[in-house]
DNA sequence: GTCGCTGTAGCGAGCAGCTTGCGATAGCGT
DNA sequence: ACGCTATCGCAAGCTGCTCGCTACAGCGAC
């Protein structure tokens, strides 16, 4: 399983920080390298429960958390519902419909100009990962 | 009181509109007018008490609903906490910084290239209103 | 005025999404 | 194998809102 190959650095850094890797923590991390994009925390839950019955929410929460603090994931809004994970690695922008709720993951590159422009006039280095970004979609866009 | 008449040509719409006039409405909404920039639902509640102690937070929120389906008020939400409602008319943009929560608040014509750009290239309206736009200030960006 | 239809109010309970305190358990360095 | 202590599962708690209910109060019509 090649999720098991790239949880063990992962744990290696847990470790090295003092933390410690116990069977619910290898179960929580080699879920979420398999899942494709992204989840939520309750979602990432419900499937560690399907391989781990007894690892709970809380436990789940937590050690996103500490992933988060190692820079492993990162937690975005993409609306008014749960927050969504995904890995760090796969760093990349949202743009969230209004009206739909669709979702589209934009390229970093594509905030050049504001960031520059931002950083420029206010001193404002952009990061604008940890909200999603609202308007409406094309679809959307077209009613009003 | 200027707050007064700023007030009636807005109870006059919702009134039109097939909505009653009552005296917690009035009392919500001339605080709200008299409150410059941004209030969170919670403390608009207790301003509103101060002068009407028995009008309920669910009222509030009821009538914040109302006035945003009027297009009279905004709510945005600047992080983590409770949103934060302005009134329309005000519309601008926020950057709020990751570090210390700090908020500021750009002009709309900062975004006019990327909404170029997403529109261009996504077919995405650009409406960043509803989210604040996060990253980090130019003194929580000298630390690490 | 006052009648009566119906939109709103206040209240309390409820809900989602997380967070926390606790005693018990289990990693991991020695 | 021992012991320190990080982490666990659990339940309760918290915040920020939302809803269902019944009584009340706007407002148009008479």
């Amino acid at each position: 399983m090649l999720v098991r190959e790239k949880a063990e650095p992962i744990l290696a850094l847990l470790r090295a920080r003092g933390g410690r890797v116990t069977t619910s923590r290898r179960a929580i991390l080699e879920t979420l390298l398999g899942v494709a994009g992204h989840v939520t925390a309750e979602a990432l839950t419900a499937r560690v429960q399907a391989v781990q019955p007894d690892v709970h929410e809380s436990t789940v929460y937590r050690f996103l958390d500490e992933l988060e603090r190692l820079g492993v994931v990162d937690h975005v809004h993409l609306g008014h519902g749960p927050a969504v994970y995904h890995l760090a690695a796969d760093a990349h922008h949202h743009l969230v419909c209004d009206g739909c709720g669709a979702v589209e993951e934009v390229p970093d590159e594509v905030f050049a100009d504001l960031r520059g422009r931002l950083q420029a006039e206010f001193g404002f280095a952009l990061q604008p990962r940890h909200f999603a970004v609202t308007g409406h979609c094309r679809a959307c866009a077209m009613r009003p």
